[in-house]
DNA sequence: GAAAAAACATACAGGTCTGCCGGTTTTTGT
DNA sequence: ACAAAAACCGGCAGACCTGTATGTTTTTTC
């Protein structure tokens, strides 16, 4: 009846560590770090206990390996949007609400990451470790959006600014009405013009 | 030999209340929301379980009222070092280097509640509740700091555009060097200068 | 000064979560 | 086709944490 649909073993392991690394980012997402259980993330992956054990040895590893899949599928999708407007017809609050859009969205995620680590040492190493270059290259793809910039004086501070400031605006989404929080970001966009005409 | 004490019901009442808050401060910075436990908070506040359970029906409602400890805290301080230069013989940059330093130094506590209030609904209730009013007069209080934008259209929104890169630089020296940070600050401040005069 | 109440201490029960273990199925190499 | 290896499964034991229940000391009240 049921095809037992032969496939590699290197599919079925892929497939399974996928699974489980969409799982935990959901669950991070909804529950937390605090909240979430390696119980929640198998029955959310569909596989069994001993299969999280088979990939990862535990479940700091396993939140780290999933901080990785974030930020790579992070990176894929913005790089995806600037290919898909590349003809520079957006202006400059337009690409300015699209980053933090993006941002905003995975956002839960990158703060439990974030907030996890900084009590957790092993989590902490892991995740300057393997996340270190990825942030790199998330930082330039987002810094190529914005030309107004290139000849300023140091055009990575402003895209670290504009990071700080978006990841803060998160924050205030948490407290806030969604309302005070764009209107929040249109000042800043505003602030960020005016820097960029007589900064 | 040792003289008993003797010392009202209110005194000891609030006597091991403000050890238990400060012991759940302290447990939050260093551990995190995630790995803190009550038997530690009891045992760095040097009382028992017991005490806990007679002051505090849950880890919850000890936690919230430890943010509302805390944004009082913060409130004092903040009034005695306004008090303390209000003659405006500091400038714009050291003012604004104030704030942060105040808030950076309590920033891992407020994150731990903001974080963990997002995934625990009766927490973000009790949060909202106690340290809305709270909140409030702290941002008017360090709106007072900058005449600098007094007339402009907004101020309050300048507040928030300050908040929300402040706390997002807090974020940012988690994963990130100090150096790097202040040099991000500087380049927030020039930023703000500039609006400040052409915006 | 004694009873009542408030504050505090100790012990325990209930529940949950993690890591590990032996066993099973599927794939691979020959 | 068959042995070896890889992937996967279900269950269990140990540890820990929270909330509660009962007992003790200190303060208050009359």
């Amino acid at each position: 009846m049921d095809f037992p649909e032969r496939q590699t073993n290197e599919e079925r392991s892929t497939r399974t560590r996928e699974a489980l690394l969409d799982a935990t980012l959901e669950c991070l997402i909804e529950k937390g770090y605090a909240g979430m259980t390696t119980n929640d993330v198998v029955k959310r992956a569909g596989v069994s206990r001993g299969a999280l054990a088979h990939h990862f040895p535990s479940k700091t590893e396993l939140v780290a390996a999933a901080s990785v899949h974030l930020i790579r599928r992070r990176q894929e999708m913005l790089a995806r949007q600037i290919l898909d407007h590349d003809q520079g017809d957006l202006g400059f609050r337009e690409r300015l609400d699209m980053i933090r859009q993006e941002y905003t969205r995975w956002f839960p995620a990158t703060i439990e990451f974030m907030v996890a680590a900084r009590t957790d040492e092993h989590l902490s190493r892991l995740f300057s470790e393997e996340m270190e270059p990825h942030a790199e290259e998330l930082t330039d793809l987002s810094l190529s959006e914005f030309a107004e910039f290139s000849n300023h004086s140091s055009p990575h501070l402003i895209q670290y600014v504009l990071g700080c400031f978006v990841r803060g605006l998160c924050l205030e989404r948490i407290v806030n009405s969604d309302e005070l929080v764009d209107e929040i970001f249109e000042e800043f966009s505003r602030m960020l013009e005016v820097y960029a005409r007589h900064g």
